[in-house]
DNA sequence: TTTTTTGATTGTGTTTAACAATAAATTGGT
DNA sequence: ACCAATTTATTGTTAAACACAATCAAAAAA
């Protein structure tokens, strides 16, 4: 019964608070100026001059040496921004065929990164040791100041336990605590784990959920599995367990076949990528003998081939009718395609609206911005802001 | 851009903070004494014992007697809850065939409440003065000490500007701004307006998600309407505009009949106590000639009438599949059934519970507790559980 | 130049929560 | 019956931090 909710503030904790709301729109607006921090935040000019001092002390914010001028009067303000040192990130996100590894700065670029593949008869604890190596050449760089290292997980991850439920296909995570493993390796260094859709999904809304001032994203994965992740006021909804965002295994049609999970007509097993190439396999087979890739087929789509249009054309409706669900149920502003059927660029989405505006109220679909996601790695950027927000903000 | 995230605390808000913060601990736990908050908030106890003074000055608090006495050492401690007098809140719930207003205390008793018919002629204008020369009647009685005014109104309800979209066979609401002409006409108090499944969801989580600890509550509304709402740290999810959960349009098959929505195949075709009785309608005309009501289904099923038995099972296979889907996406531990359905007990429950037992994750199933909601009206005191959140703490 | 405007900084005072000591109430042991 | 032990609640003092006010700094307009 010990609810954040009855956590009482002390004067301690005000500073921490307001420490916290300044870093972290600094962090949110990339650059920006004392005053505007004042404004934004209620708080008194005095004492943001006051704290942000501390946080360039801390090199944790450093200024900028000039902000963009505009024909204003007065004063020129001061850039402020996150400092690209000394502090790191590190971010682990382990996959079903490799896992990365990668050092960010606190204004999250990438410095350095590797990738590594998982041989498929490894042990979990095989791929554990080769983690730990991998992250120890990496601590070398940066030890006295990192910040924290974000682990993702592929799904379904129960969040709350911090234990992976099933990877298929994969060795024996189910019964290797992974994330128990490292803290007791590494005692001192702070370490937050989360599902990879999810922290896709805070990606997607740092970078186009707060440019277009979202109140709520929802960030549909669709890839070899379709999963989602849903931000409002800066977080990912979790659920009570950690395994939110499942839209893979909603169904779309109650007499439809059986899926794994258990459930009918579940919406992964008309849209997958790998169903995709399933249901094209037949036709394609007159056209090339080689099995065919997303990647092709992709091209073929560009390339306006009919069989594959008609093919991605119904997955987008069954995509579609999964969405149409899921924003009668969470009533999103912001709707973002990523994984590899953002692939299939602005005409598959625009194909997806199509289907969505006939099914609901168009009062809500007005409100809904839909966009793609960049084809870049934004698992890795949503881990590195995960750990941010939970260390400095 | 004027983001809560990026609200700083001042000293002044500290105290304010604390305040709701305790207020909160006690209206929560309905009874606890100083110690209690300080160990829960983490608040040192002398700050408690000020704050509470306050509280108890200002009337919003008072101390009970004695608290339930145990077997342990030490001094007693004095137990503290809502005050009885003489802070009040009104409640006004609008349906499609009627007006109740209600006048609490904030212990959450209704002390008087009246119920008016709205003929099926009258326009938005006239039953808006109704609803006025009601209130007036109540604030005659508690003008002084009026915390605030709660107003639910059916769905779907845009929360965020407080208009109503659409009431089928009802009076010209869409073109009429209710809330704002409200507010216009008590200027100086506060009026919160609220969607009246979300409100119950509301006390649903107070009375029931509380007790159980839930982290995530789904309350399900199933009678003429099926709507949910979803509660999580205290409060309803309302998405972007406010139509967050709308489970009666979302589709459990997409070949299914098209809905008035634009949706196929949408949960409230199947479940709808309406659709229930249009359904039972044809082999019900054989026993008796009379239209038949819901209570006489009630009582059918309850005395195991096979078609009605089979009907209403339909009608359980049905909602959890729209549960299922709910559950992949938002991951309850409490899921709460109300309206007209809770009218069926707990074999229909049961049933419900073994057909998503069936399609979902075993460790997500085992963290589910499916409970009944009262017959008592949720609504209004949802409704009053929202002014005192907005207002006091 | 001087004035005006806006941004940032420093000195001062007030608020409020923690700390420490004390009082109050109750049980158990001798 | 009385004292030690224990838990709850209160009061006096101290320290922290934010607001306020005044001032300095920089840039455009008069």
């Amino acid at each position: 019964m010990n609810d954040f909710r009855f956590r009482g503030l002390t004067a301690k904790s005000v500073q921490e608070i307001n420490r916290g709301v300044i870093l972290r729109m600094i962090y949110e607006r990339r650059l920006c100026s004392r005053s505007e921090i004042a404004q934004g935040s209620g708080l008194d000019a005095s004492t943001v001059t006051r704290v942000v001092q501390q946080l360039v002390d801390d090199r944790i914010v450093e200024e900028s040496i000039l902000q963009k001028v505009e024909n204003q009067r007065g004063r020129r303000s001061i850039g402020l921004k996150m400092a690209a040192d000394p502090h790191r990130v590190l971010v682990v996100r382990l996959q079903r065929l490799n896992f990365k590894v990668a050092m960010l700065d606190l204004t999250g670029s990438i410095l350095k990164s590797i990738e590594i593949p998982v041989n498929s008869v490894s042990t979990a604890e095989n791929i554990f040791d080769h983690i730990v190596e991998s992250l120890n050449s990496f601590l070398g760089l940066c030890k006295e100041n990192l910040v924290g290292i974000g682990i993702t997980l592929p799904g379904p991850f129960l969040e709350d336990s911090e234990r992976i439920v099933l990877i298929t296909e994969s060795p024996d995570w189910h019964q290797f605590d992974l994330i128990k493993r490292l803290r007791e390796h590494y005692k001192n260094i702070p370490i937050h784990s989360k599902h990879d859709a999810k922290a896709a999904a805070l990606a997607v809304w740092i970078s186009q959920g707060l440019d277009s001032e979202s109140k709520v994203t929802l960030y549909l994965s669709a890839g070899q599995g379709i999963g989602s992740g849903l931000v409002f006021s800066g977080n990912v909804f979790k659920g009570s367990l950690g395994t939110a965002g499942e839209i893979g295994h909603t169904s779309v049609d109650l007499n439809g076949p059986l899926c794994r999970c258990g459930n009918n007509g579940c919406l992964e097993l008309y849209t997958s990528s790998l169903a995709l190439l399933r249901n094209l396999g037949k036709d394609w087979q007159n056209i090339s003998s080689q099995p065919i890739s997303f990647e092709e087929v992709v091209v073929a789509y560009k390339n306006r081939n009919p069989s594959v249009l008609k093919e991605v054309s119904r997955v987008a409706q069954y995509l579609a009718q999964g969405l149409v669900n899921s924003i009668n149920l969470m009533n999103p502003d912001l709707i973002v395609l990523g994984d590899e059927y953002s692939k299939f660029g602005d005409s598959f989405l625009e194909n997806i609206k199509i289907h969505i505006q006939k099914k609901i109220l168009p009062s809500v679909f007005k409100n809904i911005n839909f966009q793609l996601a960049p084809q870049t790695d934004l698992v890795i950027g949503g881990s590195f802001h995960h750990v941010i927000q939970n260390e400095m903000l």
